[in-house]
DNA sequence: CTACCTGCAAAAAGTTTGCACCCTC
DNA sequence: GAGGGTGCAAACTTTTTGCAGGTAG
């Protein structure tokens, strides 16, 4: 086994698809015309704002289907669920395509690395670089620690 | 008063009663009672919880006074929100006496270095962890760019 | 005594659900 | 043709607001 563990790139399309299959589900106009609106879609949406621009290709859409069709792909892994606190749900959508910017978990007893990346944190960076006035190129972040497998070996048999 | 003013660690309650004077509000039983209750209370408390423990000590308290009480410590800057998506509000309590833990951005131009402090970006690096079985010590967290100043200057003139 | 604060209840705002009909598979 | 999907509207939940009376400064 690799000590570093990768993610492999895959199409959002094909990930839904598979998830619809694989759960006997069907799929819909509607709901592709709100996957695909959605994953055109830069930054955090709001609900509302998902229906506003569905509904411009098809303004039959009611909103209770945009709520379901985001719980879906939530579940699917190809949406975020994103509170700001102005009362309004929003959805970041995961990038699954391009083998991105990660960060590591660095285990300092066996070695250990696992590449991970957050999309959360990442908002959350560019957040504290804005409001000092910084335009970020790159970063870093390592979290230092015990892995699963090591956390279960007495602490002396630790490398 | 003191002969030697600090300015670092700070008593909540003397920020909330700071912050009322200046903005000439008033003070009341059940604000403070509120206030009491959150700051005595570890993790996040949402909304409903707080109303329960406050009315263990005075079931006259409406909710409303809750609500509004919570937006004024946010506003402080005792309280934080949070929404874990299940649909509840809570707040969390800031530490203001400690020197706590902090994260650096870094300006490659001019070597200047900020210190930055972001609770929720800590938060989501232990969630991180967690998912990964790790048990985290410690970590590393760099932004590098270009500072305010810098950004100022033609590119060429940067160093 | 002024104007802020409170509790209550009504109103808003956001999300979920029940249902009859429609459309995939 | 069976069973999931949809739109609509009603139901729910959480939070905000209006108001009459109370109270700190």
């Amino acid at each position: 086994m690799s000590l570093v563990e990768t993610t492999s790139p895959r199409d959002p399309r094909d990930v839904l698809r598979d998830f619809i299959t694989k759960n006997g589900l069907k799929n819909s106009r509607q709901r592709e015309l709100i996957a695909e609106t959605f994953f055109a879609s830069d930054g955090h949406l709001s609900v509302d704002e998902l229906l506003e621009r569905v509904r411009v290709e098809d303004p039959k859409v009611g909103q209770a289907t945009v709520y379901r069709t985001m719980k879906l792909l939530a579940k699917c892994g190809l949406a975020e669920v994103r509170q700001f606190g102005d009362g309004h749900t929003r959805y970041e959508h995961i990038a699954l395509g391009e083998h991105e910017h990660h960060d590591h978990l660095i285990c300092t007893s066996c070695g250990l690395i696992i590449e991970f990346v957050n999309p959360q944190i990442e908002t959350l960076q560019d957040a504290v670089a804005d409001a000092h006035g910084f335009l970020v190129d790159h970063h870093k972040m390592e979290l230092y620690g015990i892995c699963a497998d090591c956390q279960k070996l007495p602490a002396g048999e630790r490398v």
